[in-house]
RNA sequence: UGGGGCAUCGUCCAGCGGCAGGACUCGGGUUUUUGGUGCCCGCUACCUAGGUUCGAAUCCUAGUGCCCCAG
């Protein structure tokens, strides 16, 4: 029986091509354009933005183009709520939010797939950068796969672990990382757990954006085989976040000290919601060498700045825990690790290194301690774990620990 | 007001007779479906007035301001 597949259209290049691979695998398609932001009518929003008039075209042009149904869908009240009230709080808690992290979680794998169930399909299908695979395929193929040395063996060890544990039950599935290590979404796509990775496709996962992508494109003479790719919060499309609060909010950030780490004052501060941890331009304070944002206290209203030393941090404590692996499993193998951790990468950070790591199953929620000290790690960002290039889990930075 | 020291980019320092150099800040760019980091490019300065010298930020004199020690 043919898979009736909804595709998650942006308007985008790679959207637009993952419903192109889809149609040509057989799949019985259709595409849906999410509208999330709130404009005051359909579309006008300012260019670069997630829904702007030009977008919706692109995207239903596209669908036109291939022959199968177009709808939007209104998702601007889960999106206010799901993302933009917790980017906003975040924020004033004196965290630095990924509202990518939480559209993916709560629309495109949330209430998109969920709409999708309900109305008849058999999965959602987007044009991120990811593999989605069944344990059994990874661990066929593990021997070719990249890795950074040491964590990819115990990768390798992790997976053949909860594989002999799951034994003949329903098939486990796999979240890795794209093929094009430039454009890797693995990170951002943590919160797909076992029931959602069993209902999303991710065709673009094997291909080079700038080689492969662009140039199905061009051959089906997509009128966005050019575009830009995406960039930025896509509700705040002039990038200026911390305006975006004040409007919200209705009133402007309060001003407050700028301090060094022995409580002295620096400086001030136009609202501390404009800095994040490690940040280090726009400080306004001079000296010697370069200053980094050490710590926010939003209580207190004061940001304070060190040395490059002084964001140096050989753990953290993450809450809000998710496991893309199968969750039984997991907490199994952490309780078998016990004092000594489970051996995992982590990432705590889009585009950075995958780094060496034990994993701690406290009372309190999920505890890392890194082999090397990590530089900057930012409570409200996430943290994600790998085996090798398989994402286990992740969850919010709630503290970096010393 | 006795003695000593210092006055150079917004900030901190280098240059001590031959076109003023760096770091930090700031601005721009690049990277990036968060923020930040990183990388690249750029900006602005010799306290004032005389003098010595072919030539002075650099030497001399005076003035002004600041600092330290003696009070």
């Amino acid at each position: 029986m043919t898979k009736r597949v909804l595709i998650a259209m942006s308007g985008g290049v790679d959207s637009s091509v993952t419903a192109y691979l889809l149609k040509q695998r057989g799949y019985e398609c259709a595409g849906a354009t999410m509208r999330l932001t709130c404009s005051r009518s359909f579309g006008d929003d300012a260019p670069g933005s997630c829904c702007s008039l030009a977008d919706l075209e692109d995207a239903e042009a596209v669908c036109e183009r291939l022959g199968i149904p177009w709808q939007a869908l209104d998702f601007r009240e889960v999106f206010s709520h799901a993302v933009i009230d917790t980017f906003v709080r975040t924020y004033e808690a004196g965290q630095t939010p990924n509202p990518c992290i939480d559209c993916n979680r709560y629309l495109k794998f949330g209430a998109l797939l969920d709409y999708a169930r309900d109305h008849g399909f058999d999965a959602v299908a987007t044009g991120h950068y990811g593999r989605i695979r069944t344990l059994e395929k990874t661990l066929a193929i593990r021997p070719e796969a990249s890795g950074d040395g040491q964590s990819a063996e115990v990768g390798v060890n992790l997976l053949a672990d909860i594989a002999k544990r799951a034994g003949a039950a329903s098939p486990i599935w796999t979240l890795s990382c794209g093929a094009d290590t430039a454009k890797d979404q693995s990170y951002v796509l943590y919160a797909l757990d076992q029931e959602r990775l069993a209902h999303t496709l991710l065709p673009l996962g094997g291909l080079i954006k700038e080689r492969d992508v662009r140039r199905i494109a061009r051959e089906q003479g997509f009128e966005n085989a050019a575009k830009r790719d995406s960039q930025g919060i896509c509700f705040v499309p002039d990038g200026d976040f911390a305006n975006y609060i004040e409007q919200r909010r209705g009133r402007a950030l309060p001003e407050g000290d700028v301090l060094d780490t022995s409580g002295a004052v620096l400086g001030r501060h136009r609202g501390a919601i404009r800095y994040t941890i490690g940040q280090r331009k726009g400080l306004g304070v001079a000296s010697a060498h370069p200053l980094y944002v050490t710590a926010i206290d939003a209580a207190a209203n004061t940001v304070t700045l060190g040395t490059p030393e002084d964001l140096l941090a050989h753990g953290l404590v993450a809450d809000d825990w998710l496991w893309s692996a199968p969750a039984a499993i997991m907490e199994e193998l952490l309780d078998d690790a016990g004092a000594a951790g489970l051996a995992v990468g982590a990432k705590i950070r889009y585009h950075h290194p995958t780094r060496p790591a034990r994993l701690f199953w406290d009372a309190g929620g999920m505890r890392l301690a890194f082999d090397e000290p990590e530089r900057g790690i930012a409570p409200g960002q996430a943290v994600v774990i790998y085996a090798g290039d398989v994402v286990l889990g992740g969850g919010r930075v709630a503290q970096a620990l010393a």
